[in-house]
RNA sequence: GUGCCUGUAGCUCAACGGCAGAGCGCUGCACUGUGGAUGCAGAGGUUGAGGGUUCGAAACCGUCCAGGCACCCCA
């Protein structure tokens, strides 16, 4: 086995099994996305690095992507994020698209980083954005289609939580600690901190960072608030619209997300694992200048991104991914030798055309190595046509979980067939 | 990018510096019109790669590759 090719690294293989998960999932995100209104579209996975440099952070571009010079001399890079294609997608058509957009995707998208746990260079991310709307309403809209997705992938409000804040509100009390603007950045590092790091060490991290004892103390404070949200109009306005899409149980104010994205304006929020790990699901919010950045005009939007790979943990974790995904075959039509082998295709034909899934052994085999393959691939139903059944018209249907065999003209051969099939599949 | 841990059969793992093994899985037979069980037999390895130490290395040492964990950063 040394001799293949190896996979590169932090990339994965979709078998079967794993496709049907993938596919289970997305389907999901396809089914709440679109029952909400929104439309799918999707740009290219090769952009200019230019593209990237008027907004995503530093750290993105140079240490996170993968960059290459293209045969022509051109700087490219494998899509590291989706939002500055949006960006670039609305601003090349402003004044054609009605606005607001409700605009959804999954795609793959790449960054160089270690791989481990939770993490690979090459994973899907659902976007979804609504843009060209500045109300409350358009930001609890998202939040709420980002509920329902956890609701329809079957996880409680016990197990998930998506907690929501709002920049201009920390804006304001950090004013209020006088901690000046030219800090600000800084501190929503530190706040983003406070949970990964020991008390101690938080505290030695914040004072480092150029804010003062009392300031810490304060911050402190305010961090643990979280009633601090009426004091935002915004906020309160937010979940008394979060109440009337019945999802608000998923939902909860905390001061201490605050997203470390440079671009977010107002609303921020993101999804937690509560028990468990504590893995951070997903996380977006409101922007207003993406498509200023890109050359458009101003266009206010709000938004939120999902990698495919710490959501598959935490519904694996949660026990929540229904066995038995995937479209295996329903019937395997036996062959029982090469006389009788047009017969049993002519079988296939008739049980394809009516929907089932058939899959006819590939050649004259011992009766018992062709019920083992079909037991292998978890086939419920055989199908055995030999010379007395081909006499007489008939076909003999198996349920393989039952052991039953029944004899069958042939005319009824599918609705017996049919009989057997377990109804999930 | 930094630190720590781990790489042995398809999978999960054994083997004191001294003959590379087990379970599961796989193939065949018992079983020429009926599977999952059982029994028997068989295939399958350059011990991640290439060096060094040693009479002797899967084991010890350093290098590379890959994976895991923690940082960093984030989805």
């Amino acid at each position: 086995m040394a001799e293949i090719v190896r996979r590169v690294k932090g990339t994965r293989d979709f078998y079967p099994d794993q496709m049907a998960i993938r596919r289970w999932m997305f389907d999901i995100i396809r089914r709440v996305s679109t029952r909400f209104g929104y439309q799918e579209y999707d740009g290219p996975c090769l952009e200019f690095i230019d593209l990237y440099a008027a907004k995503s952070g530093e750290e993105l571009v140079k240490e996170q992507s993968f960059v290459f010079t293209s045969r022509g001399g051109e700087d490219l890079t494998l899509r590291p994020e989706l939002t500055p294609t949006l960006a670039r997608m609305v601003a090349q058509k402003q004044y054609d698209l009605p606005l607001p957009l409700r605009w959804w995707s999954i795609g793959p998208m790449w960054r160089y980083e270690k791989p481990q746990r939770g993490r690979t260079r090459e994973f899907f991310q659902w976007n979804i954005d609504l843009v060209g709307a500045g109300s409350v309403a358009a930001d609890a809209e998202i939040v709420a289609v980002a509920a329902t997705f956890l609701k329809e992938a079957g996880l409680s409000p016990d197990q998930v939580r998506i907690y929501v804040n709002n920049r201009r509100l920390m804006d304001a009390a950090f004013a209020r600690l006088e901690i000046s603007k030219d800090l600000g950045k800084q501190v929503f590092r530190v706040v983003d901190k406070l949970d990964k790091l020991s008390e101690p060490a938080w505290r030695k991290y914040a004072l480092e960072s150029g804010l003062t004892e009392t300031q810490v103390d304060a911050l402190l404070e305010l961090l643990n608030d979280n009633d601090l949200w009426q004091e935002s109009e915004e906020l309160v306005e937010f979940f008394k619209l979060l109440a009337a899409f019945g999802i608000q149980d998923y939902v909860q104010y905390n001061p201490r997300v605050i997203r470390g994205l440079d671009y977010y304006t107002g609303t921020v929020f993101e999804a937690f694992e509560l028990g468990g790990q504590g893995r951070a699901i997903f996380g977006g919010g409101r922007y207003d200048n993406l498509v200023a950045d890109v050359g458009g005009n101003a266009l206010s939007g709000v938004g939120f991104a999902m990698g495919d790979v710490v959501i598959e943990l935490v519904l694996t974790d949660a026990g929540v991914i229904p066995a038995n995904l995937g479209e295996k075959p329903q019937v395997l039509v036996t062959v029982f030798d090469e006389a009788t082998l047009p017969e049993s295709l002519k079988a296939a034909v008739r049980l394809r055309e009516a929907g089932l899934r058939t899959v006819v052994y590939p050649e004259a085999d011992k009766m018992g190595k062709q019920f083992k393959f079909a037991d292998k691939l978890d086939i419920p139903v055989a199908v055995i046509l030999g010379p007395d059944e081909v006499k007489a018209g008939q076909a003999a249907v198996k349920n393989l979980k039952t052991r039953e065999q029944v004899v069958a003209a042939r005319a009824d051969l599918v609705s017996e067939v049919e009989k057997f099939l377990p109804s999930a599949l």
